[in-house]
DNA sequence: GACCTGCTGCGGACTG
């Protein structure tokens, strides 16, 4: 293995030579002979920044070295910041053995677009949409441009794994292999992330019909180390001369000490939260007069405030820190930052292991920093503030990323009817008229829609008859109808996921960025964006946009959005935490207490409500006139309990996966879960159509009821988890 | 209490 850099072409040795590398990083040489075979996908799974791009790069160049004509390597990657990364960080590697290197997504250059289809060579990186673009509108180009393609490689895999936009590109991999007669000869997938969860599964997600094997090259288990702190926060009831602050106002004042000086993230999990905290901040750089170097950073901001955050974040010559969503989470090049703090408990493990992977420099320890606000307790305080559930599923998740290293991993059991629906449309405008039988092989029995029967596949083509979105012609073959055709041919038919419609906010000439339409932003009103404090001066309906000037005060406006989901596993941690009245972390012979003292303190007041209402033995206790149930289990779990109950008749609330059964007695809850443990229950689909509202994604508009309830009902319950809890409870 | 991602081709204004 010491040698195993001499198998690469000299050009990429020399290269490697004038980087002033010793040698190769472990998984870079682990990768070199599986790449270089090109009989097989390749998985490689390291963390941030250990070279992954190099380990599939140094390989795929030497393989495609002498390599004449037609593109030889497509980069695959879910952002167009990072292709322009990844094209700036291929320059010199590429410009040594006369690569060229292109560019190909929305925003780059038509000149080097131009010259690829003139005389395509080298590597070509893009983004899913644009290769749907490219299969519509010029298939013909993509069947010789590609006809030499000898490598697939996807960035950040996990971004696409298990979502409609990963099964979007699944199906246009398949397709492509399909138009390139490279079906028996497949061409290698190779898929890098740095958070693949269940990682011997994923191999069935890169490929689902495995008419190739797939080799997983990942690194030993990394020894950085890191240091992690929990500290709570009360925000008061009544904000007093004793409780002068709420909490969010305490939180800024510790970011200001802990963040000034440095370079830090801060994930505030909200566009409003993030907006509010980068504008306090911002003030307080203000009454102390002294440069401001707190910003916001998220997806409704303009590409211009983000970007030039990005580049003062990257160029470590002012201290930054940026106040974010998950947009700082992916690979965006910004260097490693001095530490990341998390306001208010992350969505999941695996993000935060994305988030934490931010910071560590030089090999120094990764610094995590969460800090959680919990309600002071009324008289009508609710269950989940007794029990400080934001703290302990914060503790939770901390333990399950350190002591378990465990993280979720993807949901790939849903049916994405939606993106099918889409891919059905791209296929038929793609070849212009295809039999249903033909295509049902391309997309489900080979390609990624595997969950799909025949029949469901049949009632989707009727219905997608009986609404003129394609038709079927005497011969058999199916065209695109008339609403079809207008679908297709607008732009924005490329990309599966749907996005709202927007207002710009514009102020003088230059843009901040966007607000979705019904966040109720009123002429006069002041608000919060990119940090800054602004007066609402005039509202154009008709070009959609929000003319601002600079002014005092204000709040962030609402944008919206959508929950999200918390796993099984999570909510075992926090009934184990409870239950052993201890959260802290064994390692070595000690126990590492990372909670400060107003979070261990938080933590007592949640573990003596805990022991006080016997919620160890008890599931449901009554909670004045409403009962409670707590059933420690995911939230597909705990909505399925809940619709249960609904269907009983029961007026259900469900909160921190809490659910509150309004105006009933425990005795009652108690009889009608015993009858459904002894009963045959319905199943997820019966249930999902007691869902008023089940359309969620791009196309479930044009999708019939039957396969709507189908794939929401799979999408939002677990009948398995109700099942279980019920049994091991009630019976 | 609530995240993120992407797509076209043309017309018109502006710059060198």
């Amino acid at each position: 293995m010491i040698n195993a850099h001499e198998k690469l072409d000299f050009r990429v040795q020399r290269w490697i030579f004038q980087q002033g590398w010793n040698s190769l990083r472990e998984i870079q040489c682990l990768a070199i002979e599986p790449i270089l075979s090109a009989n097989t996908d390749v998985l490689i799974s390291a963390s941030t920044a250990a070279g992954k791009t190099e380990a599939f790069f140094l390989p795929a160049i030497s393989a495609i070295a002498d390599h004449s004509n037609g593109v030889g390597i497509l980069y695959i990657s879910p952002l167009k910041a990072l292709i322009n990364d990844q094209d700036r960080r291929l320059e010199s590697l590429s410009d040594l053995l006369d690569i060229p290197v292109t560019p190909w997504h929305g925003d780059s250059p038509q000149s080097k677009k131009r010259k690829l289809r003139a005389s395509p060579a080298g590597i070509v990186l893009i983004t899913p949409e644009s290769l749907e673009s490219l299969l519509i509108r010029d298939a013909g180009w993509v069947k010789s441009a590609f006809s030499s393609l000898k490598y697939i490689v996807i960035d950040e895999f996990h971004a696409f794994l298990g979502s409609e936009r990963g099964n979007h590109l699944l199906s246009l991999l398949h397709r492509l292999e399909h138009l390139l007669g490279r079906l028996k000869v497949p061409i290698p997938r190779v898929a890098l992330s740095a958070t693949l969860g269940d990682i011997e599964k994923v191999p069935f997600s890169l490929r689902p019909n495995q008419s190739l094997p797939c080799k997983i090259v990942r690194d030993s288990v990394s020894s950085a180390s890191i240091q992690v702190q929990v500290r709570g926060y009360v925000n008061p009831g009544q904000i007093t001369e004793e409780n002068p602050a709420d909490a969010e106002y305490q939180i800024c004042e510790d970011l200001y000490k802990f963040c000034r000086g440095g370079n830090h993230l801060v994930f505030a999990n909200s566009r409003a939260r993030t907006e509010g905290i980068a504008a306090t901040l911002s003030d307080m750089c203000e009454q102390n007069l002294v440069p401001n170097e707190f910003f916001p950073h998220h997806g409704s901001l303009s590409k211009d405030l983000r970007e030039s955050l990005e580049k003062r974040l990257q160029q470590e010559q002012y201290p930054t820190t940026a106040i974010c969503t998950m947009t700082l989470e992916l690979g965006i090049d910004i260097g490693k930052v001095n530490s990341v703090v998390q306001v208010t408990a992350p969505h999941s493990v695996s993000s935060l292991r994305q988030r934490l992977g931010r910071s560590g420099r030089r090999g120094g320890p990764s610094v995590l920093r969460m800090l959680i606000a919990e309600n002071e307790i009324q008289k009508n305080s609710n269950i989940a503030d007794k029990l400080r559930l934001e703290l302990i599923q914060s503790m939770a998740m901390i333990r399950l990323l350190i002591s378990d290293k465990w993280f979720e991993p993807a949901d790939t059991s849903l049916y994405h009817f939606s993106t099918l629906l889409h891919q059905i449309l791209a296929v038929i405008a793609q070849w212009g008229s295809i039999r249903a039988a033909q295509l049902f092989n391309l997309l489900c029995r080979e390609g990624p829609f595997r969950h799909i029967t025949l029949d469901s596949y049949k009632a989707l083509l009727k219905h997608m008859g009986a609404t003129e979105l394609i038709t079927q012609l005497g011969s058999g073959e199916l065209v695109l109808g008339v609403q079809g055709e207008r679908i297709t041919g607008h732009y924005s038919f490329y990309a599966v996921f749907k996005t709202p419609e927007e207002y710009r906010i514009v102020s003088g000439s230059k843009a901040l960025g966007t607000l979705p339409i019904d966040s109720l932003v009123l002429v006069g009103q002041h608000i919060v964006f990119g940090g800054k404090r602004w007066l609402v001066k005039d509202i154009d309906t008709d070009k959609k946009t929000i003319y601002v000037e600079h002014a005092k005060g204000g709040r962030p406006p609402r944008f919206g959005g959508s929950g999200m989901s918390v796993h099984d596993i999570v909510r075992q941690e926090m009934f184990n935490i409870f239950c052993k009245g201890d959260y802290r972390i064994h390692y070595e012979g000690q126990k590492i207490d990372f909670a400060n003292k107003e979070a261990r303190a938080l933590f007592q007041e949640g573990a003596h409500f805990f022991n006080d209402a016997g919620l160890r033995e008890n599931a449901i206790i009554q909670d004045g006139a409403n009962t409670a149930i707590l059933t420690w289990k995911g939230d597909k779990t705990v909505n399925t309990i809940a619709a249960l109950l609904s269907m009983h008749g029961f007026e259900v609330g469900n909160f921190a996966g809490v659910i509150e059964v309004i105006k009933a007695s425990a005795a009652d809850v108690v009889e009608a879960l015993c009858n459904s443990a002894k009963s045959e229950l319905p199943d997820a689909t019966e249930l999902a159509q007691s869902v008023p509202e089940k359309r969620v994604d791009k196309f479930d508009e044009f999708l019939p009821d039957e396969l709507l309830a189908i794939g929401y009902g799979a999408r939002a319950f677990s009948l398995r988890g109700a099942k279980s809890w019920l049994g091991s409870h009630f019976s």
